[in-house]
DNA sequence: AACCTACTCGACAACGTTGTCAGATTGCTA
DNA sequence: TAGCAATCTGACAACGTTGTCGAGTAGGTT
C-alpha cells in the first residue's frame, strides 16, 4: 500500500540527504537552494537522495542562518479574521505578498488591548519579518523596541499612538460629514447618530465629522438622538428600537459601523419603518444592494488599504527608506436607496 | 523624545542579556524561560538586563533545539481567507487555538491545485506543527510524507483522496436532498439545479442528493435545468437569468453554494420573480434572513467544523492516537421564505 | 616542467537557543 | 572536622542550516 520509506523517526534533514548522496552536506545545500558550482552528477545524486527521503528544507533554521535572517512571513494583527473588513483586508495583504512567497500570519484582536499585545508579542517572537496592525489599545510605545529593531510596521485604520510608524487610514471625518450632509440634502434635520465605542479613534473621528457636517447647517442634534458604545449588532439593534419608539423619533440615522448598520437594519424592518426612516452607513458590507430598500453607505475599501499597506511593507523590506508617512485612502458614499429615502424638509426636486 | 537605548544594530540576544547581567547565557535562559534554580538576586540582574536590551527571545531558534521542536503555529490551508465560509472556519480555529498560545499561518487556494500545493510546501517548510486543509486538488498523496513524519492533519468541508487522515465533512447528500425535499413539499416538481464546478468533491455530492431527491419524489429533471460549473457571482446570475427567461422556466431552485445563491438571487431580483420563483440555497449567508423575502438555506456550521478540527489537532498533539477518521457535521434546513413560496402542486395545507 | 586559474568540494564555525553534565558552593549531619 | 547531599552555575554540544575559507583537481598557459 505505502511504497514510501518508512521516514527514520523524525523529519530528514540535510545530512540524512548528504549522507545518503555520498557528499557533505554542504554540497547537499548547494544543491537544494540551487546555489550552484555542483557537477552534475553530484546533484542528480542529492536529488535522487532528497526525493527518496522526501526531504523538505527546514526554512526556520535556514533563516536562523542565513544573512538577513527573514522569515518570509508577515504578521496581520485585525479586529477579528472572520469580519468582512478585516477578511478582505487579510486577502490583500496575501495577494500582495504572494508574488513574493511570503506567508501571512493572521490572528484577531477583539478590541482587547492585552489581546493586541500579546499577538504582536507572539509574532515578533516568531520572528515576523514585519507587522500589520490594526489596534484596538490607545498606546502604542511598547513598540519602538521592535521598530527600533529595523522591522516595518504599517498601521491601518487607526493610527498609531506614541510611536511613529506608517499608517494607512480612512478619512473618516470626511466620510461621516459626506453622509450626514447626504441625509440633510434630501430633506433631514434630525439625524440621529448611532456609533460603536468612543474608546476607538475612528468611532470618534466620524462623531466629529458628523456633529461638524450637522453644525454646518445650522442643526444642533439632539442629546437622545446620539448613541455611542454600541458594538455588538444586538447592542444596535435593541439602541435604535428605543430610540425609534420614543416620542419625536429621528427621520434618518447615520450608523457609523458595520455591524451597527445591521442592527439598525433589523430594528427598522421589524418596526417597519425601513422605508421611511432614512439610513445612511459608514463601511460597506456584502448584499447591501439587495436589501429592501438597498443601504445606502459610505465605503471604505479595505481591498486598497491592505493592497496599500503590503507595499509600503515590502518597500522597507527591500531597503527603501522614507520618514513615517499617514496615508489617507478614500471614502466613496455609494447612494443606494435608504439614504434618499425624503425627510419632512425636502423639496420635491431634491428629493429624487 | 527615545529614552530607550539604541538597539546595538539586530535584537539583542540572550548572550546580550547574559553579559550585561554577568551571568552565562544558559542561566539567562533559565531566568526566561522561568526553568527555575536561580538565585534570586541573578533572577533580578537578568530581568534588568531584559527590561533595558528590550530582548525578545527568538522562538525560532528555540524551536530548533527544543526537544519536541514545536513551533506553535499551525496552519490553514482555505479556500480564500475573505469568504464568509473560510472566514469563520479560520476564526474557530483561532478560538482553540488561543487557549494554547498557538498561532495561524491562514492562505487562499482559491481552487488552485498548484497553489494548494504551494502553500502546503511553504507552512510544512516553516515547521508548521499541523495541518488544517480545505483541498482543491484531486489528490493528496504528496501529504504521505508529511503524515507519515506525525504532523496531525485535518481535511475539512472536502474528504482527502489517496491518503488517510481525520475528516470533517459535511453531508452534502443528505443536505441537498433535504433542501430539494423541502421544495417538492412546497407544491414544486420542475425544480433547477445551480451549482459549482464538478470538479469540487462536495458539488458531485450535492449534485447527488438533488437528483436522489427528485428520483424519491418520482421526477425526472429536465436537462436545461441543470447548470454545473458556476463559481462566481456573475456566472451564477447570468445562468440563472439565461434560465428564468427561456421557456418552461422552473418554478423552484435549488442553488447548491453561496455565491451562487446571491448571484441567482440579483437575477430573480432584476426580473422581478423573487416572490414567485422559490429558492432554496445550500450554505447560509450573512443577512440573508433581512433579504425579500429571506432566503431559505441548507446551512452548514463552519464554526463547528473549525472547533472540531481543532480538536482534533491538538489531540493528537498531545499524544494520542486513533485510526484516521471521518466526521460528519449536521446541515440544518432553515425555513425563511423563499423556500415556502407555493409550487403549482401545492396543496392548500401544505403551503402555510 | 613549472605555474596559474577556474572550478568543485568539504571542514568548520556560526545563527540563538536549550539539554546535558560536571564543577563549585552552601549547609547540614555524623 | 570530615563527609555528603542539595543547590546553583557555566562549559559545551547540539538543533538544521548556510557563510567562509582553504584544499584539491583539472585544464590551460608560459
Amino acid at each position: 500500500m505505502s511504497e514510501e520509506p518508512v521516514a527514520p523517526r523524525g523529519r530528514p534533514t540535510l545530512r540524512d540527504v548528504a549522507l545518503l548522496a555520498g557528499v557533505s552536506t554542504k554540497t547537499a545545500s548547494r544543491v537544494v537552494t540551487g546555489e550552484g558550482g555542483v557537477t552534475a552528477a553530484k546533484v542528480t545524486a542529492v536529488q535522487d537522495a532528497v526525493a527518496k527521503l522526501g526531504y523538505r528544507p527546514n526554512f526556520t533554521a535556514s533563516s536562523l542562518r542565513r544573512a538577513n535572517g527573514r522569515t518570509a512571513a508577515i504578521a496581520a494583527v485585525l479586529e477579528d479574521v472572520s469580519n468582512p473588513f478585516s477578511s478582505a483586508l487579510h486577502r490583500a495583504l496575501e495577494d500582495v505578498a504572494r508574488d513574493r512567497d511570503v506567508m501571512i500570519f493572521a490572528g484577531s484582536v477583539d478590541e482587547d488591548p492585552a489581546r493586541e499585545r500579546a499577538l504582536i508579542h507572539a509574532f515578533t517572537t516568531r520572528q515576523a519579518d514585519a507587522l500589520v496592525v490594526v489596534p484596538a489599545s490607545d498606546n502604542q510605545r511598547y513598540l519602538a523596541g521592535e521598530v527600533n529593531a529595523g522591522t516595518p510596521v504599517v498601521f491601518v485604520d487607526r493610527p498609531p499612538v506614541g510611536i511613529d510608524v506608517d499608517a494607512v487610514l480612512v478619512d473618516n471625518h470626511a466620510g461621516a460629514a459626506q453622509a450626514v450632509h447626504h441625509l440633510v440634502t434630501h430633506g433631514h434635520r434630525d439625524i440621529a447618530y448611532l456609533g460603536d465605542l468612543l474608546a476607538i479613534a475612528t468611532a470618534r473621528q466620524r462623531f466629529q465629522g458628523y456633529k461638524e457636517a450637522l453644525s454646518d447647517h445650522g442643526i444642533r442634534p439632539l442629546a437622545e438622538h446620539i448613541v455611542h458604545d454600541l458594538h455588538a449588532e444586538v447592542d444596535a439593534e435593541a439602541a435604535a428600537r428605543r430610540m425609534l419608539t420614543a416620542e419625536a423619533p429621528p427621520t434618518a440615522l447615520f450608523t457609523a459601523q458595520n455591524l451597527v448598520t445591521i442592527g439598525t437594519l433589523r430594528a427598522l424592518r421589524s418596526l417597519g419603518l425601513h422605508e421611511r426612516v432614512a439610513l445612511v452607513g459608514f463601511d460597506d458590507f456584502p448584499l447591501a444592494d439587495l436589501l429592501q430598500p438597498p443601504v445606502t453607505v459610505v465605503a471604505q475599501d479595505p481591498s486598497e488599504m491592505g493592497r496599500l499597506a503590503a507595499s509600503l511593507i515590502f518597500r522597507r523590506l527591500d531597503g527603501e527608506t522614507w520618514p513615517p508617512t499617514t496615508h489617507h485612502v478614500p471614502t466613496r458614499l455609494i447612494a443606494r436607496g435608504s439614504g434618499e429615502l425624503p425627510g419632512p424638509h425636502a423639496h420635491p426636486e431634491a428629493a429624487q
